[in-house]
DNA sequence: ATGAAAGCGCTAACAC
DNA sequence: GTGTTAGCGCTTTCAT
């Protein structure tokens, strides 16, 4: 392997100095036009390329964007990292996904390795809350939290969901189709937007005078598995004719044992998914559900990265609508 | 925002010489066993962390992994980036994602863009051939060709699929199952992957006697459009009574057409996926696939990422077989 | 218009 | 066991 091509070799090729060649490759105006063009023929052709680690360590900022999500095989996730990293390819930035699997030592650890290489900005969805003096040290850190919020040092920008109407709505579309045992799946009180998921859920119940029964109501920590067991007990217990889903995750888990259930039950139990993954539209002859904006969100998410106009828009805080989605027969 | 923590403010902090806390800090034996422990100390309590870019200008390595992928949004691209992931956050590793929409010229910038930041090695799902002079310049990178091979500088392993049989073996089930009109939707000859697909369809149909018929034979670029279009072309023309997908976003493609003509349709086509997305199972009553060992690759790869037993285990080559998956009634 | 020096944070190689 | 020096690649500042 050939030794890296810098400034300074090139120069020595030349027999110039490094800061000649420096000035030649940054247009600096004070180089001699032919000069300058030959220097950068004879860069190219060396294959020179900058050297980041250099010019991150004069501090001259890393274009280095940090990604923290629970988990990327989700399609919800999945498809915001895709546009994420579309948008950072645009804008020439790197983009470093660590993923947490909802999991704070991990998140901790993820935000530690950020610290290290000099992160620009960080957008996160953070895991569910954990004990105060366990706060993950972002100090330093350019932190954007997204569809999650949580109390974390450094942050300065927050895009939310509000989701509120589309769960209502979704609650009070139920009762109409003449649905009363209406069951929900949402994550606990550990995460603002669990708490008010919840909320949301019993507001719609208040509206169409329905009362919250108990053991239709399971809260716990957002994941695949959650969602699955969490319709098992749904179906054992007092059975529910509907179910509305508080969470990306939860919503697939649940729907996965919905599935297995076999074809027939999809019908007899009205299904509200939240997120909207491609194939929920062809599931049993359309699978309502709760769609994020995702393309949306990449996008503020992508504005508070840049240094201008953050404050200008106020506090930095967000907010997207959810969206209800009917499908079916 | 408080500036930040190097060795050296420890070291005036602590009124000693910079390179006793460096020694402290990385367990060198020579530094008096208090004095370690105290400076350890002090360094958590004022929130050090090292700068990886320092650490990267001295040649001490960075760490950082690059991977290509045409997107992520594909099932078995998140999958695979799901389990990359989790394998670099094991291993202290940051994985950059660079998505190249299968765009050649992506592609080279984000190659350059890795160079940059002297990434350890980079794992890529290569694009279809350029033209031999546009060769993207991954001089000094340690570039790991992943699912596509292609003639790429600076390659040092590559783990392929071998889907010759499984390919062939779905020919074969379709003839058994008495189709004779078996279409075949797949890449063209710029991917060695797309022309051996297409010899495996070819096999299938030898063995079973069976004649091709060009018009049932679709090639192109590799994409979810161009999937979707094929298939369209496919019911209009001289109308096959089967098909066999040759690749992730082409099978995704094929499919989504075929959901949109209807529940019925679904029932009169055989369709025999690429990949295998989570829902496929649950679609017109499963569909057949041909499944990827996604978590088989990602080992693979990361074990070519360690620079031990990587030549040891001869050219650097590997094939992982992929496997027919037959589902329906 | 060009060059020389300094310094960003870190550690190997020398002193002592 | 501890401190000093030098140098990785780059650009800002100060000569020339």
């Amino acid at each position: 392997m050939t030794k890296r091509v810098t400034i300074k070799s090139i120069a020595q090729d030349l027999g110039i100095s490094h800061m000649t060649v420096s000035r030649a490759l940054s247009d600096h105006p004070n180089v001699h036009k032919d000069k300058r063009e030959a220097i950068k023929a004879r860069a190219r052709e060396l294959g020179y390329v900058p050297n980041a680690a250099a010019k991150a360590m004069r501090g001259d900022g890393t274009k280095i964007v940090g990604l923290l999500l629970p988990n990327i095989t989700n399609e919800f996730y999945a498809r915001f990292a895709n546009a994420m990293a579309l948008a950072c390819e645009a804008n020439s930035l790197h983009l470093i996904i660590h993923l947490t699997n909802d999991d704070s030592a991990l998140e901790r650890q993820a935000l530690e390795r950020l610290r290290e290489v000099q992160a620009m900005a960080v957008l996160m969805v953070p895991t569910p809350a954990t004990s105060p003096h366990e706060q993950p040290s972002a100090s330093g850190l350019n932190v954007i939290q997204l569809v999650r919020q949580r109390a974390i040092d450094g942050t300065s920008g927050t895009v939310l969901i509000d989701d509120h109407k589309a769960i209502h709505d979704a609650v009070v579309h139920l009762a109409q189709q003449g649905h009363r045992a209406i069951g929900f799946i949402g994550a606990n009180n550990n995460l603002s937007s669990g708490k008010q998921r919840l909320a949301a859920f019993r507001a719609g119940l208040t509206t169409t005078g329905l009362s919250e029964d108990a053991a239709l109501v399971h809260t716990g920590s957002p994941s695949f598995e959650m969602g699955r067991s969490c319709f098992g007990k749904l179906l054992k217990g007092k059975s529910a004719t509907a179910l509305v889903c508080g969470g990306v995750e939860i919503s697939n888990g649940a729907l996965s044992a919905l599935m297995e259930h076999g074809p027939g039950s999809a019908k007899q139990l009205a299904f509200i998914g939240y997120g909207d993954p491609s194939y929920y539209r062809w599931l049993a002859g359309g699978i309502s559900t709760i769609r994020l904006p995702i393309d949306a969100l990449a996008q503020e998410a992508m504005a508070l990265l840049q240094p201008n106009g953050d404050a200008a828009k106020g506090s930095g805080l967000r907010k997207l609508n959810a969206e209800l989605v009917l499908r079916g027969p």
